[in-house]
DNA sequence: TTTCAATTGTTACCGATGTAACAAATTCCG
DNA sequence: CGGAATTTGTTACATCGGTAACAATTGAAA
């Protein structure tokens, strides 16, 4: 160990970014080549298709999208219809989006290759292995957090 | 459990993105406030200090960036005489870059607080959620190197 | 040797993304 | 009530990043 030199491979920063564009990067060609999806276009629907109807700004706190990817990523769906805008009652600022029955073909379609394309990483590990991925980004995430409460 | 519905906040690949988008969007501050440093400009000066003299085909393979990124980065370090190109006695078209004193001042300066950062959030962790995570990353690097080998 | 393929690094082009400015609507207070 | 501050969502602008084309050089094959 040098303690003038910093080892990238085992920094925490480094590796994460490195996992996280390599499973990207594998997870996006599902989406991409099947319906030309960009990622925040992906996580919209996921999103929608999870949780159902949702405000454009509860889709960016909850799928940690900025506000333009969100504001894009609609556009482009309604496009396709894809989704659809239904006024709020009492807020006219808001909208309420919604996946229209094309839109949840589509998330019907791609849940079961997410969940394969998980599998096929996971099975390339041992099970203790699997729980201290699993537990270990869990902890990190708490840490995050109170990370930033602290500040 | 809902077969079909995919819950997005247990999903690998988003919890990855999101757990590297908030360190990494943390950890830029640093290089970013004290020296104006782009996250390529901080890989390469990063790969250099830790290596000494390397060619760009090298840094871009070790430090998993895309060839212009390196270019790029290099051109600006080049600039701002943090580094310096050397010719090859055999091939003309490799190029070695090393870090000049200005660049290895730089580097000494950030590492510290590249530590600091680390320890700051595994501090927040508990010694076997510690483990968990880094043992976890390494194992999950170990599965997708395999994947790309499979096919 | 000579020609064709592969490697190294740069750059033009285009798409993606964040910052900041913005319009519209709502809420907060005085 | 009424003006200031906040919230919601969109868009202009500038920057960043990858694809593909490129020039220069080297290696391989014939």
């Amino acid at each position: 160990m040098n303690d003038d030199l910093l080892s990238l491979e085992e920094f925490l920063p480094y590796r994460l970014n490195r996992l996280a564009d390599a499973v990207s990067r594998d997870f996006s060609r599902l989406y991409r080549d099947r319906f030309g999806l960009t990622r925040p276009e992906w996580r919209l629907l996921a999103t929608l298709g999870q949780y159902g109807t949702m405000t454009a700004t509860a889709i960016g706190q909850h799928s940690a999208m900025h506000k333009t990817k969100v504001s894009r990523a609609v556009t482009a769906l309604e496009e396709r219809r894809w989704l659809r805008r239904a006024p709020d009652a009492t807020d006219r600022r808001v909208e309420h989006l919604t996946l229209t029955k094309a839109g949840e073909d589509a998330y019907r379609e791609l849940v079961p290759l997410a969940r394969e394309f998980e599998t096929r990483i996971l099975e390339q590990m041992r099970p203790a292995e699997k729980s201290a991925i699993i537990s270990g980004l869990a902890a990190l995430e708490r840490a995050m957090l109170q990370q930033r409460d602290h500040d």
